[in-house]
RNA sequence: GAGCCCGUGGCUCAGCGGUAGAGCGUUCGGUUCACAUCCGAAAGGUCGAUGGUUCAAAUCCAUCCGGGCUCACCA
């Protein structure tokens, strides 16, 4: 043996023969309970970041039920992620001088999907760096034909149930990406704005004034109420008077009285535009206003902003302030601080616009996806971030599932072109109206990917091979980290339950962000992202797994230590070492046996030597807790206590003291215990573990050796 | 505005009701042994602050301070 543990040429040669002999497969284990993982499928397009390592905690719950002889899968995928690719596409376009205007729809799907599929196997191959023993050959990708299909499916089932509705709403839309959002990807980000006072003026009465303050003086173009709170007495006299719009040619509207209205801010007043403005949306809603849109898709004013028509909402802005101003109807300008809705990807403002959208009634939804936690049907780890999970679906608001992109899964519904009537399919083109014959177009909009990722769990299996369904589903564990416990979690509950009338998994494990060494959030644009990959080069891949679970409890955030790294690489030295020691002694003495994998029982009869017989038992009692952490998922402790018996139990006393006195019998029990050691070990550390237990004459291949039990 | 998490030796973090723990770092000693060393030992903490509950609190409760995150329609 090498002098010092060389992972480089570890790694590669040991996955190859795991993949090669097939071990990732649940067959390894034909007759065993069915114990199953769903990946969460990365982003097909983008190589993995520190985050992805952390799913590490699957490939150790994976390999420690495979060893237990569980029937254990785990199933690779890869996301589409529509909007998230098509932005990034769309960036590289821009480099190269064009835009997505400049391809017709189809050309720019072609386009997008070639440069996903080139980019895939980088993402697939970082996994394999990792170790992770996922099952290749059901690997699935949110946009393969038959997970497409499941989609439609559901979306027709949701659909014919009255759960998905069209209708024309305010929804979250970026006028410089051009697509609606849902609420969960609207930023609230705080800056500094200007509170402008006007005045409106009373219609009949000269002089007098209702003055109302706003951030958004352009807006006023499409006001169609001033509101007032009922309590409020300063006002309570001017209540259904007619105040005219200023810039408007005189338009009319009414001064209403409702309660949402704040007295304290402001004036006490505030103009309503339910075209542009949730708050006022509702209010319109009661209050059966008009909607007049002012901003169009494109972030510039409409005609109905009459001079100001074409104007972008800015310079919409500083216009209409200017002209209030020489109409004397402006009067103060405060500063304020508050928060703007802006898009989580381009961080420009969001407006709120009225469109026609696809949007799925959560209520019924959520109900039951509380109640599947509450009863706990579904099992969350670290418990605490239960209070995460309800917390959004019992505020929740209904889904608008529509994108204006064109990557991802089109929408399946057609409108009659004279009729107007809809029909959803699960996927069949209709072109003629069944109603009156009219030709037929499909709806332009593709899914939220979240839409279609939130029925991983029972798409994937029922896609992967017939009887997985079945047979895995619903699934063990979901692990992920908990910063998408509501984009996807939630979600695959809601829609796993709806679909299957099942919880989608018996068990939510939920993983801490891994930050960049002074424990800031790694992020592109603060430079300070670290690749894994470099890493894993210069530590080995066992090394960065075993530190992202030593030393951190489960749920909570880490920084990336590289003290931490470089202790777990000589941990792994030190473990290749002392199977440096176990060799040479049976080299030097040729005379003892390589008779190793004794059970712990046989060991117990073997054992003459005290020292022996008391460190068979101290194994037998690290297999025990070891067992029992994993089993609570506290990786942690199992990682913990590992490494502490290993070297400073292990190594520092025992190996020490069977130094002085060895023979064949302390030979054999050194031998067989460091192997049990080494099952132990394997799922934190699947390489150097299994690179060892074959040198040192281990039965069969480890990754499917029988894990350790106290008493046999 | 509301909620959540964190604040433990120089650093990174475990512990979360029963005499303060680990890794790294530091200091001293030993060894070249299977070990890019390794082994042994030591120094170093009134567990953010203040009150309370308890026979007993880093651990439970309250308030406050400091750091982070999340949610919310403040015009």
């Amino acid at each position: 043996m090498d002098k010092v543990y060389n992972h480089k040429d570890v790694e590669e040669k040991i996955y190859k023969e795991w993949e090669e002999k097939d071990f990732f497969t649940p067959e390894v284990n034909p007759k065993g309970k069915p114990y199953s993982i769903i990946l969460p499928p990365p982003n097909a397009n983008a190589p993995l970041h520190f985050g992805h390592a952390m799913y590490v905690i699957e490939d150790i719950l994976i390999r420690f039920k495979r060893m237990q002889g569980f029937r254990a899968l785990w199933l690779p995928g890869a996301d589409h992620a529509g909007f998230e690719t098509q932005f990034v596409f769309e960036k590289k376009l821009q480099l190269e001088g064009k835009s997505r205007f400049d391809y017709d729809r189809e050309e720019l799907y072609k386009m997008i999907w070639d440069f996903v599929q080139s980019n895939r196997p980088v993402m697939e191959n970082q996994l394999r760096r990792l170790g992770f023993s996922l099952d290749w050959s059901r690997k699935k990708f949110t946009l393969d034909e038959d997970i497409v299909k499941i989609v439609y499916k559901t979306f027709k089932k949701l659909f014919d149930d009255g759960l998905v509705y069209r209708e024309k709403r305010l929804v979250n839309y970026c006028t410089y990406d051009g697509t609606s959002f849902s609420d969960l990807e609207v930023v609230y980000l705080e800056k500094e704005a200007k509170l402008y006072f006007i005045k409106y003026p009373i219609v009949g009465e000269k002089d007098k004034f209702i003055k109302v303050a706003t951030t958004r003086p352009e807006t006023m173009l499409g006001d169609t109420a001033i509101a007032v709170n009922p309590k409020d007495t300063r006002y309570k006299k001017l209540l259904g008077k007619k105040v005219s719009v200023p810039l408007t040619g005189g338009r009319e509207i009414e001064i209403i009285s409702d309660e949402t209205v704040d007295m304290e801010f402001g004036t006490g007043a505030v103009k309503v535009t339910p075209a542009h403005d949730f708050n006022d949306y509702e209010i319109g809603q009661k209050h059966n206003l008009d909607y007049i849109p002012v901003i169009g898709f494109g972030g510039k004013m409409t005609d109905a902003a009459l001079r100001f028509s074409g104007l972008y909402v800015k310079e919409a802005r500083r216009e209409v302030v200017k002209d209030l101003g020489e109409l004397q109807l402006l009067g103060k300008t405060t500063d304020i601080k508050h928060t703007v809705p802006t898009c989580y990807k381009c961080k420009n403002p969001i407006e709120p616009l009225l469109m026609y959208q696809w949007f799925v009634k959560m209520e019924p939804l959520a109900g039951r996806a509380i109640e599947a936690v509450k009863s706990g049907k579904i099992k969350v780890y670290p418990k605490t971030m239960e209070k995460l999970y309800f917390q959004f679906l019992e505020n929740i608001h209904d889904w608008n599932i529509s994108r204006q992109i064109v990557w991802g899964i089109r929408v399946p519904a057609f409108k009659c072109e004279k009729c107007g009537e809809w029909e959803v399919t699960s996927g069949e083109v209709r072109e003629k109206c069944g109603k009156c014959s009219g030709k037929m177009n499909q709806d332009e909009d593709v899914f939220d990917t979240w839409f279609s990722s939130g029925q991983w769990p029972f798409a994937v299996l029922r896609a992967s091979q017939p009887g997985d369904f079945k047979e895995f589903y619903p699934t063990t564990v979901m692990e992920t980290g908990y910063d998408i416990l509501r984009w996807w979690v939630a979600r695959m509950v809601m829609l796993g339950i709806y679909e299957t009338k099942k919880v989608p998994f018996e068990t939510i494990v939920l993983h801490g962000l891994v930050n960049d060494p002074l424990g800031k959030k790694m992020s592109k644009s603060k430079g300070n992202v670290v690749n894994p990959l470099e890493l894993l080069d210069t530590y080995g891949a066992d090394a960065v797994r075993f530190a992202l679970v030593y030393g951190t409890a489960l749920g909570n955030d880490q920084s990336l230590s590289y003290p931490k790294l470089q202790a777990m690489r000589n941990f792994t030295n030190k473990l290749w070492n002392m199977a440096r020691f176990i060799d040479m002694n049976r080299i030097q003495n040729s005379k003892l046996k390589t008779q190793n994998n004794l059970t712990m029982q046989q060991l117990n009869n073997l054992a003459i030597n005290e020292n022996d017989k008391e460190m068979i038992e101290k194994t037998a009692e690290l297999t025990k807790e070891v067992t029992r952490l994993l089993e609570k998922y506290d990786f942690n402790h199992a990682a913990q206590n590992l490494y502490d018996f290993i070297w400073h139990e292990f190594a520092d006393v025992y190996i020490e003291d069977v130094k002085n006195r060895i023979d064949e019998q302390s030979f054999i029990i050194l031998n067989s215990l460091f192997l049990i050691l080494l099952k132990l070990l394997h799922p934190f550390m699947p390489f150097v573990t299994e690179e060892i237990y074959k040198l040192l004459g281990g039965e069969g291949d480890l990754i499917v050796s029988k894990w350790p039990v106290k008493n046999a």
